[in-house]
DNA sequence: GCAGGTATTGTAATGTTATAACATATCTAC
DNA sequence: GTAGATATGTTATAACATTACAATACCTGC
């Protein structure tokens, strides 16, 4: 199974796992993963809560590296066209991707306690939604599955 | 099966319909559908789009009914808590409610390109999405599930 | 019917999220 | 090394949402 973002793990080789691999298809593909794209890849791994445009800017024009709103968001565009990261709907706010390339109907479990954010590759609500949407003659493009709640550390704290 | 918003209907009797249902359960349940509220629900059952809290409150404004945004904002609130209409968290927008009451994993379908958002009260995604929660020990209080893309109207016009 | 509590509305101010528009710089291919 | 495409810098503003507090309307018990 694999749900990503509330099990135990070794996170800093969560990071640069996912920063090699983010790399090596950058390469493959052409995409040039710049020092600001690359910058808010990597702060977006620091952990795996959702951050805001205007967290990721803070950080930016901390370390010199873009003052204004459209620098944050043009890396976060970037990153999320190519799958590198993903936008939160219900909180306006972006998330790493923590699994692999080629994904395309992640699902995400957003946790009110401790505001983690776990994400599922591929999933039966995503095959559902396209069932249910060919049914109705609907053409999807793009998808959103949310689920908002406590993740299984913090249900378990009666949160 | 019931997606609605995308047939060609006879308007008037739904909204006719969807009002006098508010109104009934209103009164069952002790909700209190004032002056304001009610508009709002009006304004939104107009037609099948979704509309931004602003859009409502110019609407309020043009009317005399309140000034600010916290009147279009507590009006849309009391609506969606109660079932009456819904957000759509990929448009930060309000479509009225087409299904029945006590639906609770609706999905919506928005046309980029007539803009209209059509909703189906339970949805297969809707249980996967509860099932996939389950195994991964989320317990799930509230859930998106949002596909955007083109209705069949709009599909077939290759829009 | 009126005192007291609760729910609702009015209003000002502000906070947060996102984009348009245009200038400049950098990369890549030829 | 120049042209075209891609990426960045910067200003300004648009769009979405909330806090806080005052005023009013409404129920309820007496």
């Amino acid at each position: 199974m694999s749900a990503h973002g509330f099990e135990r793990h070794d996170h800093k080789r969560c990071v640069a796992t996912a920063l090699a691999e983010a790399e090596a298809r950058a390469t493959a593909e052409g995409l040039r993963l710049t020092p600001v794209r690359r910058r808010v890849l990597e702060l977006l791994l620091e952990d795996h809560r959702a951050q805001g445009a205007y967290d990721i800017l803070a950080r930016l024009q901390a370390e010199g590296l873009g003052a204004q709103p459209p620098v944050a968001y043009r890396a976060l565009d970037f990153l999320t066209k190519n799958g590198f990261a993903h936008r939160i709907e219900r909180l306006n706010a972006y998330v790493a991707c923590t699994e692999g390339a080629g994904e395309h109907a992640p699902m995400f479990m957003i946790c009110k306690g401790c505001e983690r954010v776990g994400e599922i590759g591929e999933t039966a609500a995503g095959a559902g939604l396209k069932a249910e949407a060919a049914a109705a003659g609907f053409a999807v493009e793009r998808q959103v599955i949310e689920a908002e709640g406590l993740c299984p550390d913090c249900a378990g704290t009666g949160a």
